[in-house]
Formats: C-alpha cells, structure tokens, sequence
DNA sequence: GTGAAAGCGCTAACAC
DNA sequence: GTGTTAGCGCTTTCAC
C-alpha cells in the first residue's frame, strides 16, 4: 500500500532540469506568447503525460483565484424540473472545465443566505440560481463583486442579472383561453401561495384569460408542505367547497400531481368530466386516464441558455454590462383532459 | 463598487497585534491545548466575528490537503431515486460542513473512469458512488489511497467497500411469489439489461420464485436507450410475441413506466387482468389506473447510511478495516395491479 | 503561552 | 527564451 507522493510541478522541473516556470507557461498555453522552443514545449507535454502528471488545482486556485467551479442553487435537487436541470448544466460544465456544487433552498429565505454565503466563501466561479423572495440584497452584493450569477425559473425585482424564464404569464393565458374555447366556464387555478415571479406571472395569465371572457374567477392558494397529505386535504377541501367547478388548472407539477390524487381520492367519477390542464409536464401525466393536458416547459433548453450565458461570462466573451433575459416559450401539449365532451 | 479585499489572517493579526499562529490555533480550537488565556480567546473571537472573517477555504485545503467536499457520483442525477438520495445526503452534508460536488455516470465505464480522476485531482474528502460494472480497479486504487468511499444501490464484485443497497434478490422473489399465490401463470420479467449486482438480484429473485413453483419464466432484458421511445417499442415487440402473458414483474422504475406506455398503447384493455409490479415506486404507480404494487425502496435510509457511514469514516469515527455492507429491506405496497380478480 | 518562519503547489512579475 | 523568486492564506513545527 505505498502512499505514492503526488508529483509536483517542482519534480517535473527537477527532472527535465528546467525551471518551473518554464513548465507552467507550457501547460498553460502560453509556450507561443513566452517563445518557448517548440522542442521544449513537446519535450514538457511528453513527459507530463508520460507520468501522468496533474497540476493541483487547489494551489491553483489560491493563485489565480479562480475554483473552475459553478455554484448551482435549486429550490429542491429532488423536484424533477430542478433535476433535470441540474443533469443539463453538468454535462455542459463538465465538457468545459468545470464542476458543479448543488444546493437546495427550499425557498427558504434564510436558509438561501446561508448558502449564498457558504458558495461566496467556497470561491465559486458563477452561480446559477432559482432564487427565492428575499435574497435581493445578497444577490446584489454578488453582482458589485463582479461575480457572474444568472437566475432562472424565476427573477427577482429591482436586481439586474442574467435570467431564463418561460413565459408564464402568456401560457397559462393560452391555456386558461383553450379551455374556455373548449366550452368550460368554471375553471380553478390551483396553485401554490408564492410571491415569486414565476407564479404570479402564472397566477396573472389566469386572471387576465377569466376577466377578457367575463368568466367567475376561482383561485386556491395553497401553502407548501412538504408532507403532500396536507396539500392534498387543502386541494380536497377547496374542491368540495366548488362543486360547480368544471375545469381546473394547475399551476405547478407538484400542484398538479397532488390535485390529482385529491380528485381521484374524493370523486374519480368526476374526471370524466373535469377539464384540467397542469404547469409542467410528466410520466404521471401521460399515464393518466384520462391523459392531463400540461404546459410543457422546455428543460433542456432553459438549462442550455443558462450554462452557456454564464459559462460566457465566465469567459468574458461577453461582458456587456448589458443584463441578458431570455424568454423562453412553453408547449401546450393537449390530451384528453382539457376536451370538453364525455368521450373521454 | 468597492471591490473590499478580503480579510486574511494577517490583518487580524496585524489589528490585534499578536501572532497569526495563535489566531490560528484559536480558530481551530487549539486553544485549551495550547493553554491561551481565555481572555484573549475571548477577544480573537468577539473581533472575528465583529469583522465577520471567515478563513479562506482554499489555502486550509492546500495547508491540509481537506476540501470539506464530498464526490457524489450517481448514475442520472435526473432520475428521481438518484435525485432523492443526492437531496437527502446534501442536507446531513452540509450539516456537517461538507459540500457536496456531483457526476452522473451514465454507467459508462469510460466516463466514470474519468469522473473518478476528476473527483481525485480535485480532492474529495470522500466518495459516495454509485459504479457501473468496469471500475473496479480505480476504487481499488482509491481503497489504496485510503480514501473513504461508500457505494450505494449496487457494489462491485471483488472490490471491499462499504456499501448499502436493498435486498433485491428476496423483494422479486416475494413479489413474483406474490403474483404467484394470486393465481398468475405466466409471469414476465421484464429489465434493463445489465451485469451490476442490483439488477443480477431482481432477476435472481424473479427466477428463484417461478423455478421453485415450476412455472414457465418469461425474461425481457431491454438494452437502455436515452430514447425512451426505443425502449418502450422493445417492450412492445416483446409482449406481442407472448400474448400468453398474465402478469409482469417490471425490474427497474422506468422499465416500468416505460411499460406501462407500451401496454396503455398497445393493449389497454388488457390492464384490466394483467397482475403488475413494478421495483421502485413513483406518483405514476399511485395514479394510474389500475393503481401498480410497488416494491418500494426506503430512498432517505438509503441515503442516511451512506452519508452517516461516510461522515463517519471521514471522521474516523469508525475507524475498522472492516468493510460495512448494509442491505436494507424494501416494502412490496399492494395496490390494484397485483390482484387476480376482474373488480380491477 | 506566544510568535517566527517554513512550506503546501502553483502563477506571474521581473531579471537576465 | 528561460530562470529566480515572491507571494496566494493558511497550518504547524519549533524556538523562546
């Protein structure tokens, strides 16, 4: 078991006889700048990869100051929109340079800090983040730093980053419109209780579609908790008390998922006749009888923009001070539930 | 846009006219053994905390060699078993101080091979892994290296690590056993393909159960593709060729909701007597119609041992050659798809 | 009880 | 073109 002593740059240079400094600008690309014999630097690269040197990024890093790292943080790694996501940016990392640190937030404000905190003393390279209500002035602190942060799903009010969002407002707009086109006229919007961009902008699409079509509005917000018995009752009991509800939409997977399990624990019989459309798309969606009519939102693509902006400004191929927000579409994709006729 | 340079342990120093050594040994709770006056412990940490300094974590790790980070190395961290056990580790990661840097395998040998260097170069304290098949020698080398390394899920022949996975060979074989006493005959089983010591165990126990009751055994192993669609068409061929069929075991989550698309298109009608169970659980077994018995793995212990097993070991808690194997026991939840009788 | 100083492995300013 | 050397900010040995 010999706990073989990693080789330093010093070896390498002690053993070909040249200095260390020579070695370092070879390995960092800068053989042509410094004029280094092309003889050397092949003699150097040869050798390197011969005994398997690697440079040490830690000492690295306290030189330069830079860690080749991303801190991604999610408001859950466990949700499968955030996983997704996160699966997207590592790839796209990995293939250039960096590693990914993940945190979830929970949305919880403090929690956030703390982890905001911990990324900033790690030295992390660039954030990407799903950020929850108050964290603005930490955020804005990161962006005096000159720290690359781009947001996504979400933004916050009155702090300039980059962000990715869907167009939530139009969606739910174009969803609430289909089904109101559809024949319904008592439709819900179930959601959860959130004051952050993305679910007032669902929340706004809804209520513009009712009101444009002089249509009753009903809104239930329910309060996340984690164990999901609690927000099924909640759904459960807004149900009951509309029984003259005849289409409902969701404003989150999870919304989604859980109102589903309320409508088929209370009155499966009314599925038949129920149009529904959910945020987000999933298995569980599909599988469904009848199928659930989702706004789908383009994962792969919202995770692409966001690793390639920020892997950009990372690389100050583009540092225009200029803040980048890109809006992305979603795809109403339909199925059975949000058809009006019994043949479902 | 002040660009305030951190502090370092020199400035500290500097203002509270001592030596950085002791602010050092005072920050590291060298105190008491050092026999510093608790007077001036006292004023070292009300001024550190009054300035808010915070040691810089990147010249601790190249003073210790510890990064305070955990490799966390999944095989998706998209799919949700992985996603739920990444949640819970980073919880009691950071809990304890550690950050938590995360890869997804793919089971690809080739890319693990790489991750695993990644990880190494990069210094993980620790390892949390999940392997493909064709490893073997680089966590060897690990183990050589006394890193701590804790494998979940499956573990790798020949290769002494601590590991926690589920009894997958007894929960198949309870579940066909299942399907058997209800009166099934024909008893399909249909996976992924694949050598790792988890699949080898459903399968095992899937033709332990039929062998012992001399039925006839129906095996599908379905090659993986990114793709679902091919996996859902090879599914589809497979169940057309045996019509004969009266229930399948699926061996893995999304062999399982990919056969579920397969027969939902294929043959609907046939939902109604076709007995299911599916390894893992999910919403989409909850909901579905008929609702699918699942023989659901206990996610968050999983991960609690790994991590805690880790935690551990990292602090030399357990400090026994002994390698720990853990082997969880899963919980089959009946649902309607695992009854023989046409109420379904 | 406290401090000076070496050194972890690297980069880069500067010297030659 | 190549080498010397000063740090990056910390821990830890050793001296006092």
């Amino acid at each position: 078991m010999p706990k073989v002593k990693k080789l330093s740059i010093v070896d390498i240079a002690k053993q070909l006889n040249i200095s260390k400094t020579t070695i370092s600008f070879i390995l960092n690309n800068r053989a042509q700048e410094k004029r280094i014999s092309e003889e050397l630097v092949q003699k150097v690269q040869n050798f390197v990869k011969e005994v398997g040197y690697k440079p040490n990024p830690i000492a690295k890093s306290l030189r330069t100051g830079k860690t080749k790292t991303i801190g991604l943080m999610v408001e859950n790694i466990a949700d499968p929109f955030f996983a997704a996501i996160a699966r997207h940016i590592e790839n796209k990392a990995n293939k250039n340079g960096y590693k990914i640190i993940y945190c979830s937030t929970d949305n919880d404000t403090q929690k956030t800090k703390a982890l905001l905190s911990m990324f900033r003393e790690q030295n992390v390279d660039g954030y990407i983040i799903s950020p929850p209500v108050g964290v603005e002035e930490e955020i804005k602190s990161l962006i005096e730093s000159h720290l690359p942060i781009v947001c996504f799903d979400r933004h916050l009010h009155d702090v300039k980053t980059d962000y990715i969002e869907v167009d939530n407002e139009a969606s739910t707009l174009k969803a609430t419109q289909y089904l109101i086109d559809q024949g319904f006229k008592d439709i819900a919007f179930i959601t959860f209780a959130s004051t952050q961009t993305q679910m007032q902008g669902r929340l706004k699409g809804y209520q513009e579609a009712v009101k444009k079509n002089s249509l009753p509005s009903y809104i239930k917000e329910v309060k996340f908790n984690p164990d999901e018995m609690v927000v099924i009752e909640s759904i459960l009991d807004f149900l009951k008390k509309h029984k003259n509800l005849d289409a409902v939409i969701f404003g989150a997977l999870q919304a989604g998922t859980s109102g589903l399990k309320a409508i088929k624990k209370w009155a499966p019989k009314r599925l038949a006749d129920l149009g529904i459309i959910s945020f987000d798309d999933c298995d569980v969606f599909e599988l469904f009888s009848p199928s659930i009519s989702a706004i789908a939102q383009p994962i792969d693509q919202i995770a692409e923009y966001a690793i390639d902006l920020l892997l950009k400004r990372l690389n100050n191929i583009n540092t225009s001070k200029e803040r980048k927000n890109i809006i992305i579409h979603t795809e109403l994709i339909l199925r059975d539930s949000s058809t009006k006729n019994a043949s479902k």
